[in-house]
DNA sequence: ATGAAAGCGCTAACAA
DNA sequence: TTGTTAGCGCTTTCAT
């Protein structure tokens, strides 16, 4: 069954005008007498008249739609970042749609291909922890598809990014191990083939070096799927306990990785902080209730969002390409148990 | 700038044929030749044609979209709904456009607004707290829009509906805190306005009864806004712990309230369960993670969004207008931190 | 087997 | 100030 709405016609014919005169007093042009606009005006109020705004971007060419992907909206960081970009789209007349990769790469590329072919008008994107070939990105923003990077960007596409200082972050995380006296620390990361991995993982060895301790690789586990599966982060553990001698404290790159390690710590009934301590990224509201809280790093995901779409929207509504990108780098906030 | 798609008009002139036999051949049409079907295809594989899918919905006034609206992703219930609702939207060719109302009244109203301005083909709603006027809603039903109801519904408006037996739920979490002995049970509740505040309050009644307890009106506190304004939930349990004598527990009816006593209790440093014990529904993964771990009342999310999307999608793809409308009740389940 | 033309709802260039 | 017409991309009668 369809509901049918009134469209300009309808108003047209009932008032005894043109629709070219009833579209130009719904926009209210300058050449239109007022007394003609009064009535249509009226009329589709009363009919509580809707443009159909696919017959609109039909004609504009412009679905007013933006495409986001994200690996999963369950995690807070993403939700956080998905209410920003509502925010600020919404605000600015755009329909979001929101697709999830799973941190799954042939999901996301299915996903991507979805999302072309809904002529959406930009997309935003966090890349998939398990995204390791970027042709069909390449060739979409190639043929002039607007994106916007968010947290997880990729070098090869040149384009407006919207990060937050990894390094700092997680070398700040590291840095509260060392001061507390920690000096076996290990990293449970994400896929080396992101960015942000790179990142981290740089700003946790730096932080050891700072403190005269040589990084172990046998003491930097990755996870290709960032933790989506639990089995990844339970053999990275157990891989740690059993080295010798064991690591007295993890440091997490991801949300998903740090309540992984929680997860099987607590299965391992290794006692958090005493035996092993733990820190990590982590946006979620839950952490302070924890049976162990924990250290983490918090990101400003709400402002990332936001940020981005104001640059992705600038980018769609541009006249003329753009070509001077930037990479808005935010900062990462450390938040312990007690200081809230 | 603009990305601007090969059209059904760019291969007719190629090929020199008719825009009709090109659109025929795309579609398979028995009424073209072999020959010119597979020269069509061919060019258009290579140009890797897409029907612009704004000029099909013009076409068959039909949007192929969606709407969803739901409280809050950040949500792990409704996160999982959505997942189940996408699983079977995708699957068979809709856009999934989310929304949400955040408890807020007017926000669900504006956001209704506006998902019919973008002619989305039906809606899939879980009402918010705070809706106490259906009238939006009911004349959006009235003219046409098909709408599924999922987890909190409303009466007066008669379609599908899917849910779960919130009585039942309630029941047992009741029963569980009676049979460890636990005596004064206190209930922290969404708003009265909802159906499953309703259902889950009778359900906890039920077990005091069956108990011969009386329940006691004070001990029941009743969250506006489910517990998204935090200070709802503090003066909720401000106000139990005034009590004399004290509740030995407190059974939460939603996730965002269990999780909100949870801090609470721990703000006013009361041990759980050793003061009072805790226990609602909650489908957050973090749960077996608390400092508390607590049993929790779980719904079957993902399948009531899964249940739900098939249901509006038959209502969608309905020729005759439907009048038999069901309610579909699923079980919850009774979640133990040991029992998993 | 193929093409011409109309129409989905709207806007805008062009006429009057 | 208002109307006529064409066109956005596609499907679908109706001709041929």
């Amino acid at each position: 069954m369809k509901y049918k709405a009134t469209t300009i016609k309808d108003i047209a014919k009932a008032l005894n005008l043109s629709t070219s005169t009833v579209s130009r007093a719904l926009r209210d042009s300058h050449e239109i007498s007022a007394a003609t606009k009064q009535v249509v005006l009226e009329y589709a109020a009363r009919l509580n008249f809707q443009p159909n705004p696919i017959a609109l971007s039909l004609k504009e060419r412009k679905s007013h739609s933006i495409g986001v992907i994200v690996a999963e909206i369950a995690n807070s960081f993403f939700s956080q970042i998905i209410n920003g970009i509502e925010s600020v789209a919404n605000e600015q007349g755009y329909t979001v749609i929101i697709s999830q990769s799973h941190e799954n790469f042939e999901k996301e590329v299915r996903t991507l291909q979805y999302l072309a072919s809904r002529s959406i008008d930009g997309l935003l994107i966090s890349v998939s922890s398990a995204t390791n070939d970027l042709q069909q990105l390449k060739s979409l923003h190639q043929s002039g598809l607007p994106i916007v990077f968010v947290d997880r960007s990729v070098e090869d596409i040149h384009t407006h990014k919207v990060v937050v200082d990894n390094y700092q972050g997680a070398y700040n995380a590291t840095i509260h191990l060392l001061e507390q006296g920690y000096r076996r620390i290990a990293c449970v990361a994400n896929s080396e083939h992101l960015n942000i991995t790179k990142e981290r993982v740089g700003g946790y060895m730096a932080a050891l070096q700072q403190y005269q301790l040589k990084p172990d690789p046998q003491m930097i586990k990755y996870c290709f799927h960032g933790g989506m599966l639990l089995h990844e982060v339970e053999t990275a553990v157990s891989e740690l306990i059993k080295l010798k001698p064991k690591p007295d404290a993890i440091f997490a790159t991801s949300d998903k990785l740090t309540t992984g390690c929680m997860r099987m710590l607590k299965r391992h009934k290794i006692a958090v902080p005493k035996t092993i301590a733990l820190t990590g990224f982590s946006n979620s509201e839950l952490i302070e209730l924890l049976h162990a809280p924990i250290t983490v790093v918090q990101q400003p995901a709400f402002e990332m969002g936001q940020v981005a779409t104001e640059l992705l929207l600038q980018l769609i509504e541009s006249k003329r390409p753009v070509k001077d990108f930037k990479t808005i780098k935010l900062q990462t906030r450390l938040v312990s148990p007690d200081n809230k």
